[in-house]
DNA sequence: ATAGGGTTAG
C-alpha cells in the first residue's frame, strides 16, 4: 500500500498541475488512504491551490480530524474565512469532534477577519469543549484577543493558565508589545526568566515591536546584547525587528550597523532601513539604498514601493518619483490599487494634482483608499468642492467611506477655511455614518477652528474631550496659538505638553517660536537652549531652524517667515 | 501505527 503511493506522490510532487495523474491517484490510492490524504491536500494549500485541496477533501471518504483540519486551516489561510467558518460548522454535525487546533485555527480566522463576536462565541466553544486550560488554545486566544486590542481579555486567558508553554509566553508578550505596552512586555519577560524559560526569536521580536520612540533606546539596547548572548540576532526576524527598532527610534547609525553586520538581509530588513531612512528625513539615503537593493537583483514589493512613494512625496521631489512611478509601469504593477494610490499622494504633494487626477482616471478598479488619496490631493490644492463631489461620487457608487475619508475631507475644509462645511462633516461622520472621531480629526478639527482665529472654540472642544488627550490634539493647538500670536493660550497649552513627556522637544521649539513672535527673545533662547542640538536635527520639518540662528540676533521672529 | 496543528518582522 505504501510503496505505490509514496512513489506516485513523489512523482506527482515533481509534475504539481498533472491532472491525469491525478485523477488516476485519487482513484485508486486516496479513498483507502487518510494519511496520503492529508498530505496532499496540504501540498495543494502551499501552493495556493484551494481547489484542487477541496477536491482531495471531497473525494476522501474517511475524514480525519487531520484532514478536516487542513483544509479549514487552507481556507483560513488564504482568507477565505466564509468557508472556513461553513467548513467548521459542517464538521460539527460530524461525528469527528473538533480537537484543541482546530479550535485554534477557528480564532485565529476570527482575528484575521476582525470578528470579535466570533472569537468570543469560539471562545465559549473552546470553553465547553473542556479546552480552557489547553495550551494551544490559549495561545491562540492570547494572540487574537491582543490583535483585536482587547489585551486585558488576552491577559486575562494568560493568567489562567498555570504553567504556560514558550509559544503562550511569547504570544503574551508580542500581546503586550503590539499594544504598545512595552513595559509590560519587558515586565513579563523577566518574570519568565525567573522561570528558566529560555526565550527564542519570536520573544525578542515580540519585546522590542513595542519600542517606538527615541528615549527608549537604551531599553532596545538592552535587548539587543541579550540577542547576541543567545545567538538570536542570526535569526531573519529578529535582526529586521532590530533594523525597525533602531529605526523607529531615530538611531538610524546602529539600525545600519545592524544591517550591515547581517549576511544575507531579505526584502523586510531591506525595506526596514529604507523606510526609517526616509521616515527620518535622510531621503538621500533612502534612495541611495533603495538603488542598492535593485543593484543587487532584488525586486522591491507593493509595501516597499508604497513606503519608496511616500518618500518622494515628503521630499516633494517629482524626479524620484517619477523614477519610482516608471519603475511601477515597467513592471506592470500600476493597477495595484495600494500603488496606484501611493502615486497619487506623490503627485499631488508634489504638486503635480493632475498627473495624480490622471492616474486616478486610468485606474481600472478604484476602491475607497485610491478615492481617499485624490481628495486628500485635492483638498492640498484648495479645491474643496472638488473634494466634496468626489465624496459624493463614492456615495453614489457604493463605496463606504472610511475614517480616511473624513479625515482627507476635514483637510480639504481646513486648507479652504470652511468652518462650518467641516462641522457638518464631522457630524455626519459620527452619526450617518458611525465613525468614531479619532486623535486626527480632532487634529483637524482644532485646525479648522484655530486658524479661523476662534482659538476659544478650538481650546474647550479639546477640554471636552475624555482623558488622556493625545499630544497631537494640544500640538495642533499650539501651532494655531502661533500662528495667531496668542501668547497666553500658548503658554496655557504647552503646560499641558510638557506635563505628558512625549515629543518634549518639538513642542518646545513651538512654544519658543511664539517666544520669539512676541519678541521675548531670553524666553526664546533659554528653552532654546533645553533642547539637545541631537534632536533638534532629528525632528523633521524643524531642523531648519538650527540653521537660523542668526534669525534670533536680526530680530526677525521665526513663526512669521 | 504513521501526520501538522498554537506565537514573530518592513
Amino acid at each position: 500500500m505504501q510503496g505505490p503511493c509514496l512513489c506516485l506522490s513523489k512523482v506527482y510532487q515533481s509534475l504539481p498541475r498533472t491532472n491525469q495523474l491525478h485523477a488516476l491517484f485519487l482513484k485508486t490510492h486516496l479513498p483507502h488512504d487518510p494519511f496520503y490524504a492529508t498530505r496532499l491536500l496540504r501540498f495543494y494549500a502551499i501552493n495556493g491551490d484551494l481547489r484542487s485541496a477541496r477536491q482531495v477533501f471531497d473525494e476522501s471518504p474517511h475524514r480525519s480530524v487531520y484532514l478536516w483540519n487542513s483544509i479549514i486551516r487552507a481556507h483560513a489561510q488564504a482568507y477565505r474565512f466564509e468557508d472556513a467558518f461553513s467548513l467548521f460548522a459542517e464538521m460539527r454535525r460530524t461525528e469527528i469532534k473538533p480537537d484543541n487546533f482546530t479550535y485554534a485555527c477557528i480564532v485565529r480566522a476570527c482575528a484575521d477577519s476582525f470578528d470579535l463576536d466570533g472569537l468570543k462565541l469560539v471562545h465559549c466553544g473552546v470553553m465547553v469543549a473542556g479546552l480552557g486550560l489547553d495550551s494551544i488554545c490559549s495561545s491562540a486566544l492570547v494572540s487574537a484577543y491582543s490583535r483585536l486590542s482587547l489585551v486585558d481579555e488576552a491577559s486575562r486567558v494568560f493568567n489562567g493558565i498555570r504553567q504556560p508553554d514558550l509559544v503562550l509566553w511569547n504570544s503574551m508578550i508580542s500581546g503586550y508589545g503590539s499594544g504598545g505596552f512595552w513595559d509590560k512586555g519587558l515586565q513579563l519577560f523577566s518574570e519568565m526568566r525567573s522561570m528558566e524559560m529560555v526565550p527564542d526569536g519570536y520573544t525578542i521580536v515580540g519585546l522590542l515591536s513595542g519600542l517606538a520612540d527615541s528615549s527608549l533606546i537604551s531599553i532596545g539596547e538592552g535587548i539587543h546584547g541579550l540577542c547576541l548572548k543567545w545567538n538570536l540576532d542570526s535569526n531573519a526576524h529578529v535582526s529586521s525587528v532590530l533594523v525597525s527598532m533602531y529605526s523607529r527610534c531615530m538611531s538610524m547609525n546602529s539600525a545600519h550597523r545592524v544591517f550591515s553586520g547581517l549576511f544575507e538581509p531579505d526584502l523586510v530588513t531591506w525595506s526596514a532601513l529604507i523606510t526609517g531612512f526616509s521616515q527620518s528625513g535622510d531621503y538621500d539615503k533612502a534612495l541611495f539604498f533603495f538603488k542598492n537593493l535593485n543593484m543587487e537583483g532584488k525586486k522591491p514589493d507593493f509595501v516597499l514601493i508604497a513606503s519608496m512613494l511616500a518618500a518622494a512625496a515628503q521630499m516633494a521631489h517629482l524626479r524620484p518619483g517619477c523614477e519610482i512611478h516608471a519603475y511601477v509601469l515597467r513592471h506592470g504593477i500600476e493597477s495595484d490599487v495600494m500603488i496606484s494610490s501611493a502615486l497619487i499622494a506623490m503627485y499631488s504633494k508634489c504638486g503635480f494634482l493632475g498627473m495624480g487626477t490622471r492616474v486616478f482616471e486610468i485606474m481600472p478598479e478604484k476602491n475607497i483608499v485610491s478615492y481617499n488619496s485624490l481628495i486628500l490631493g485635492l483638498g492640498l490644492h484648495g479645491l474643496a468642492s472638488e473634494a466634496f463631489r468626489m465624496f459624493d461620487e463614492i456615495l453614489g457608487n457604493g463605496l463606504k467611506p472610511d475614517e480616511s475619508t473624513f479625515s482627507a475631507l476635514l483637510c480639504a475644509c481646513c486648507h479652504a477655511g470652511l468652518v462650518e462645511d467641516g462641522r457638518e462633516v464631522f457630524r455626519r461622520m459620527k452619526d450617518e455614518f458611525c465613525i468614531q472621531a479619532r486623535t486626527e480629526h480632532y487634529v483637524h478639527m482644532v485646525k479648522l477652528l484655530g486658524m479661523e482665529g476662534r482659538l476659544e472654540e478650538a481650546y474647550y472642544l479639546i477640554l471636552s474631550l475624555p482623558e488622556p488627550v493625545d499630544s497631537g490634539i494640544w500640538g495642533a493647538l499650539l501651532l494655531c496659538c502661533d500662528v495667531c500670536g496668542n501668547l497666553e493660550l500658548a503658554e496655557i497649552v504647552s503646560q499641558r505638553l510638557f506635563e505628558s513627556n512625549s515629543e518634549k522637544s518639538a513642542y518646545r521649539v513651538m512654544l519658543s517660536n511664539i517666544y520669539a513672535g512676541d519678541g521675548r527673545w531670553d524666553d526664546a533662547k533659554k528653552l532654546r537652549d533645553s533642547i539637545t542640538e541631537g534632536k533638534l536635527m532629528k525632528m523633521p520639518g524643524l531642523s531648519w531652524i538650527k540653521g537660523s540662528e542668526f534669525l534670533f540676533d536680526q530680530n526677525i521672529p521665526c513663526s512669521r517667515i
